[in-house]
DNA sequence: TTCCAGGCGTATC
DNA sequence: GATACGCATGGA
């Protein structure tokens, strides 16, 4: 990772990356579109402005040296090779296709816990919703609330939230994590199936919830959320299951796919 | 007004 | 085990 220390931030040299498609595209609910090159946000409570200031290079604000390096390098995945990813998956022609279309997507190594919530929160609802209940979520605790914190919670008390039904599964999760029936560290080496099953213990997490978890907040590529889009994926081009060049990383290459059909295959019909 | 949104729990067969 | 239906909320 080549970067340098200005006055204004670090400014750093990353291939591979776009802001659009890899803070705003589903997989993370916490960042928002200052202007056209800047999005502001936070990670584990720390804050962070990142600008494209020209093509490749990024400027990274209202951080530090060393949370450059210990949270933001490992957070947006900067030490993964994508190039490498999207020449292994290209070795299918519609995987080439989606990688072109949509070639700075990351795969986020976002917090497990936060990412459960936010998908719980995500099921049946639209990505602005979305946002607006975390935000309330984290203005009221003023920080992302812990599992301890939620799990003292009823449903009642989050109201405020106007979550909906998905309140009671949010505190279901924390007091499951607090009671220890749900480990999400033991989640997080587990075998994916027993890792799927241990997640789908809590209320409102099912098949879809639970692989999202895995994927976005545990970094288990081998998760592969199947939602209407990629449903609809799998029927147009992959009856039969993904290609073997994708084994192993089948949510990096939904990420793809799931861009490529929702920006642009959803215009044929 | 009705439909829908990165689903899931429950009832019913 | 498959399928239908309700669910909170708010924008289109």
């Amino acid at each position: 990772m080549k970067y340098t220390v200005s006055e204004k931030g670090i400014i750093a040299t990353i291939p591979d990356f776009d802001l659009d498609e890899t803070l705003d595209c589903g997989q993370a609910f916490r960042w928002e579109k200052i202007d056209e090159n800047t999005y502001k946000g936070a990670y584990l409570d720390k804050p962070l402005l990142i600008s494209k200031i020209s093509d490749g290079q990024f400027l990274f604000a209202d951080t530090s040296e060393q949370d450059f390096l210990s949270v933001w390098c490992p957070y947006l995945d900067l030490d993964t090779d994508y190039s490498e990813i999207k020449s292994r998956i290209s070795a299918d022609d519609t995987m080439k296709k989606a990688c072109e279309y949509a070639s700075g997507i990351r795969l986020l190594r976002q917090d497990s816990w936060e990412a459960l919530c936010s998908f719980i929160i995500s099921q049946n609802n639209n990505i602005p919703r979305i946002k607006g209940i975390i935000s309330r979520l984290t203005e009221h605790f003023s920080h992302f609330p812990t599992p301890l914190e939620l799990s003292r919670c009823t449903p009642d008390d989050l109201s405020f939230l106007r979550a909906g039904f998905r309140a009671k599964y949010l505190v279901d999760a924390a007091q499951k994590i607090i009671s220890g029936e749900v480990s999400l560290e033991r989640v997080r080496t587990a075998p994916i199936d027993e890792a799927r099953k241990e997640l789908m213990t809590i209320k409102g997490v099912g098949p879809k919830v639970a692989e999202c978890a895995l994927l976005y907040g545990m970094y288990r590529t081998e998760a592969f959320p199947v939602d209407v889009w990629i449903k609809r994926v799998m029927e147009k081009w992959y009856p039969d299951g993904l290609p073997e060049c994708c084994v192993g990383i089948e949510g990096i290459a939904q990420q793809y796919l799931f861009h490529y059909m929702r920006t642009f295959a959803s215009k044929e019909v």
